[in-house]
RNA sequence: GGUCGGGUGGCCGAGAGGCGAGGCUCAGGACUGCAAAUCCUGCUACACGGGUUCAAAUCCCGUCCCGACCUCCA
């Protein structure tokens, strides 16, 4: 029996997962900056720290996991200018867009998810505990610097050295001891948000929130912080000296996804390639892009492209359609089950690749149990990679992928369609093959697939319905 | 300039010194009235040049190419 190692940014080595507290593991996972519609690139990170959540579930951990939403930046503020509208209007807007797609995509909702502006309070006692402790510096125009010179270690998490770096041209440079010290807090300027702080009224800067954050949740020192390979440098880095700075511990281990790329090239709204959630669900349903966004390796580059969403799409319907045929060959649903192939490929850092590998030869087993009519094999095959899928957060029998026709309107067409393959069934009996493929031609036509098989016609929906 | 990832068959995508990952497509076969579905068979690839080794896609050196981060980023 294998048990869990996992990869950490930090020492980039995968090693033995350990909990700080036995049988319990705290996360924190970065996650949107609510200013846009969602893009496959952010509801990737999404899915895979969801599959990593789930994995833990299911070997037994109770896992706290905690997502933020950032509903206070630069950008939000941008924005509401650009679209009209206030900030906290267009925040929650794009929350609300946010929330949707991880719905579609079957990503669990987090233990809690708290956003910044709910957690002035805890920055502003953050602030004065790295102001105390000499860690900080406010100059006195409103603003909160963190001095990085004074931190004992910087920029571990990147190994970058602080003198390589470029400085930015930064206007309000002045103010800072340092170009290289970053902004914890922002002092107001005519016509912004502000929030009142023992050094005048201002807004958080990136970073605070997630400091203050994590600390009022999982405490000073949790198991996993994760988050996409650019918060690395500086998010992550400045996270770290916030804590650190505070005194706590922080994070025991850091995880990052990579990206959805096209072209080779990072998804970004600046260079206009990047994919809407909303697009994409027009052509695939969100169980099939769940599968497609999760099947790479979480530290892989996922190379988008409409043919490999598609061909993903229809390797899954090959699964999808199996564990259906296998349901209704049981007069149940298959029981999930874990296979030690499965088990022990998401047991080495979760290496997805190759837990579907192990799908793959349980349905070719099964396949071949159906039509022995092997009703054990079924169950067993059908049991283990339902049980994988369930993990993969992609179970075809999830409620949350309940689809959207009433269990009325499916008997009612069940009817309808059953007597038109008593049509075609008896044309078939005479030997009128014309008449019994106008009749499968005709359903076809309608989106409806008829497929003979020994145990009789079965039929089902092909066509993706507009939505 | 600093830091960090990559380049694998028609396509997607794992692996990280020796036993052909897997999927998709395609071709052939079985089954079928025909389809569909399914099963079987076939398609022996690792950017380039050196080197180490009994053995290299994997390690080392060099080269080319692509991408990311360096205070907006999933």
């Amino acid at each position: 029996m294998s048990s869990l190692e996992l990869y950490d940014t930090l020492t980039r080595t995968v090693s033995p997962f350990t909990p700080i507290k036995k049988g319990e593991v705290s996360i924190y996972l970065c996650g949107a900056t609510v200013q846009a519609p969602p893009h496959i690139g952010h509801i990737r990170s999404g899915v895979n720290f969801d599959i990593l959540s789930r994995w833990l579930t299911k070997s037994g951990y109770a896992v706290t996991f905690i997502r933020n939403v950032t509903d206070i930046d630069d950008k939000i503020l941008q924005k509401s200018e650009i679209e009209k509208m206030p900030w906290w209007a267009l925040a929650q807007k794009y929350e609300r867009a946010f929330s949707k797609a991880y719905a579609a995509l079957n990503v669990a909702p987090p233990t809690y998810e708290p956003r910044a502006t709910g957690h002035i309070t805890q920055m502003i006692e953050l602030m004065s505990t790295l102001i105390a402790r000499g860690a900080a510096y406010a100059p006195g125009n409103g603003d909160v610097y963190l001095e990085v010179r004074k931190l004992s270690s910087y920029l571990t998490l990147s190994r970058q050295k602080l003198d390589d770096l470029l400085s930015a041209d930064d206007a309000e440079e002045t103010f800072k001891k340092d170009p290289r010290d970053f902004a914890l807090w922002k002092g107001a300027k005519p016509g912004e948000p502000s929030w009142p702080t023992p050094w005048g009224p201002g807004r958080p800067g990136w970073h605070l929130e997630c400091s203050a954050m994590a600390h009022a949740y999982l405490g000073e020192s949790f198991d996993i912080h994760g988050g996409g390979l650019d918060l690395i440098f500086p998010h992550h880095e400045n996270e770290i000296a916030q804590s650190e700075g505070a005194g706590y511990s922080f994070a025991k281990r850091w995880m990052h996804n990579a990206w959805v790329t096209t072209s080779g090239e990072k998804m970004s709204k600046s260079l206009g390639n990047s994919l809407q959630v909303t697009e994409l669900l027009k052509s695939v349903r969100g169980i099939e892009l769940r599968w497609y966004l999760g099947s790479a390796h979480y530290r892989s580059m996922l190379e988008f492209s409409q043919a490999a969403l598609d061909e993903s799409a229809t390797a899954f319907r090959r699964i999808e359609s199996f564990l259906h045929r296998a349901s209704e060959t049981l007069g149940h649903l298959p029981k999930p089950t874990l296979s030690q192939e499965f088990t022990d490929a998401m047991n080495d850092d979760l290496a997805v690749p190759a837990a579907l590998a192990s799908i793959s030869e349980a349905l070719r087993l099964g396949n071949i149990a159906l039509s022995a009519q092997d009703s054990t094999g079924i169950a067993n095959n059908a049991g283990q990679i339902r049980g994988a899928l369930e993990v993969l957060g992609c179970d075809p029998f999830d409620p949350a992928f309940a689809s959207s026709e009433s269990g009325d309107l499916t008997a009612a067409l069940d009817g309808t369609i059953a007597l038109a393959l008593a049509q075609r069934a008896a044309a078939r009996d005479r030997k009128d093959f014309a008449a019994s493929d106008e009749i499968r031609d005709g359903l076809s036509a309608l989106g409806i697939t008829i497929e003979d098989t020994p145990q009789g016609p079965r039929w089902s929906i092909s066509r993706i319905e507009e939505r």
